[in-house]
DNA sequence: TAGGCCATCTGGTCCT
DNA sequence: AGGACCAGATGGCCTA
């Protein structure tokens, strides 16, 4: 039941961030003993380097400098995790946008296509509609023979129908343009992906 | 319980 | 310098 459909469900637990990763038992904390072990060991060894370093009365400044430069770098590291966060999760709008045109991909009782799944989809089914918009201007090409290949992506000079004059709507001027679906009514092919003959839709998940 | 999928963090690289 | 993008690592959740 698509548990894993809400990306927010569990994404972004921006109190995540309210944690020092040194310090914390986030994910982050949690995660990546190495990970988390350089970057706190890079923070630690340049506060012990600095630190232990010169001496006298500078020391105290430096101190200082260091914890705000510590500070500092916790809190870009913060904004750069919650940048790659929107980016991410701006990515997965996308891909739930790609999901939603997708045949086939959404229903009650259907699982919510992964990542992988939904791009391998997205290219077969690009594919299959290419290959029957082929089809397609072939057939139309035998019926109406040299008539429709004249009017049919003409050579830029006003639309020809075959039934006589274009469609007022579209006026003198317009182009048919290859690869664009045509808005006359004979070139009018349903746009239902749902409509898809059963025979072609195998190509999907190959 | 293993495997798949995912979110997040993080460091590196490239671009503006 | 700062932001975008990318890939690797890691842990959590879910399902067979």
């Amino acid at each position: 039941m698509n548990s894993d459909s809400s990306p927010s469900s569990r994404a972004s637990s921006p109190d995540m961030d309210h944690h020092h990763p040194v310090s914390s038992s986030t994910q982050a904390g949690k995660m990546s003993e190495s990970k988390s072990a350089s970057s706190s060991s890079s923070v630690e060894s340049s506060s012990s380097s600095g630190g232990g370093g010169g001496g006298g009365g500078g020391n105290n400044k430096l101190k200082l400098k260091k914890q705000v430069t510590e500070e500092e770098m916790y809190q870009l590291r913060l904004k750069i995790n919650g940048r790659e966060r929107k980016r991410m999760h701006d990515l997965n709008l996308a891909m739930d946008g790609l999901r939603e045109v997708m045949p086939y991909a959404h229903g009650p009782s259907v699982r919510k296509l992964s990542k992988i799944a939904t791009l391998l989809l997205a290219r077969n089914y690009i594919l299959m509609l290419n290959s029957s918009l082929d089809e397609m201007k072939r057939l139309v090409g035998e019926i109406y023979g040299g008539q429709h290949s004249a009017f049919h992506c003409g050579g830029g000079g006003a639309a020809a129908h075959p039934g006589g004059s274009p469609p007022a709507q579209l006026g003198s001027g317009f182009q048919h343009w290859a690869g664009l679906p045509c808005p006359c009514a004979i070139c009018q092919v349903p746009n239902n992906p749902e409509h898809v003959p059963s025979s072609k839709l195998h190509i999907f998940l190959i």
